[in-house]
DNA sequence: AAAAAAAATATCGTGTGCGATGTAATCATG
DNA sequence: CATGATTACATCGCACACGATATTTTTTTT
């Protein structure tokens, strides 16, 4: 009986900590959306972008460790922002297994189009400043945390 | 000159807010998955299984509006966990168009099997209490602010 | 009550994410 | 300097997410 009571709490959605920022992720993706499909990128997309925009020249190593994503993820997602023309491939000289990517004339010039998404996509999230802050703040810091633990590729099981 | 030097810093990724929840709630879903891979469910179906848990029947849509999810994301998810036979799907009577699901018993029995994960999964986050209930505060703001503004199938435009 | 609109699912196509595995290049070690 | 381990990517398969659209049923309008 009591045991039963205990139990039911448990699972409750809003007592978990994942979910809220499962769904929120999402929303907040779908929120970005209609001000990325103008310069037809996605999210994703958006987020190469923005790292090259600061970081000239990257591997994919390198670009997976800013952005915390594979190649297997990363390689398709290169892959169609070359078709696009935004990324252009090379692969090193002194090293033959890694393959730098940087932005395009038209991916450069994307920068200056997408300049008021940052802005733009606050405004529609009509969250205060403050719990902004917060959650950058507490959420970079478990990230960087993860970080040190978890090194991707390998996994210290 | 100036002007340069302020663009750099718009699309820095630590200056968004997006990024940071998208990956940490990545970083997050992957210290889910061994708890869950020994249940044979994914994360997504760990979600729909919380809620049958509780809510002993819903439609699909019911149970989209507690995951923030649509028709097109769960028809397949429910199609999968009815045939690892953990869903039951049944046409309502009184509306033709409206499908009920619940859980079979198996379904029922994974509660108890996964009772341990909640626990599991805080401690291998390592962030503080005040941070968890922080984030989850906010969080939650933010979804039910959300959904009074957009309603999933429409969407004002 | 017939026509139009709305609602509840289902289907399709595209784009991620990611575990598992494959391949080629480099490093490390005896 | 051969060879086994490691590293950097690529490929494959599976499971979401989600916009767009189709289908069936109900509701609303006229």
């Amino acid at each position: 009986m009591k045991e039963e009571a205990s139990k039911k709490r448990i699972h409750l959605l809003p007592e978990q900590i994942c979910f809220p920022m499962y769904a929120s992720s999402r929303m907040i993706t779908r929120l970005y959306q209609p001000l990325l499909e103008k310069l037809d990128i996605t999210y994703p997309q958006y987020l190469v972008l923005m790292v090259l925009w600061h970081e000239e020249k990257l591997s994919i190593t390198e670009l997976g460790q800013r952005l915390f994503l594979n190649t297997n993820t990363l390689t398709p997602l290169i892959k169609k922002m070359k078709e696009k023309n935004l990324i252009k491939k090379q692969r090193s000289r002194s090293d033959e297994r890694s393959v730098f990517v940087q932005l395009t004339e038209k991916g450069k010039a994307l920068e200056e189009q997408a300049s008021h998404v940052p802005d733009a996509l606050l405004d529609s999230l009509k969250m205060s400043n403050e719990d902004i802050d917060t959650i950058r703040r507490i959420m970079w810091k478990f990230l960087s945390n993860f970080n040190e633990r978890v090194q991707f590729t390998e996994g210290e099981a």
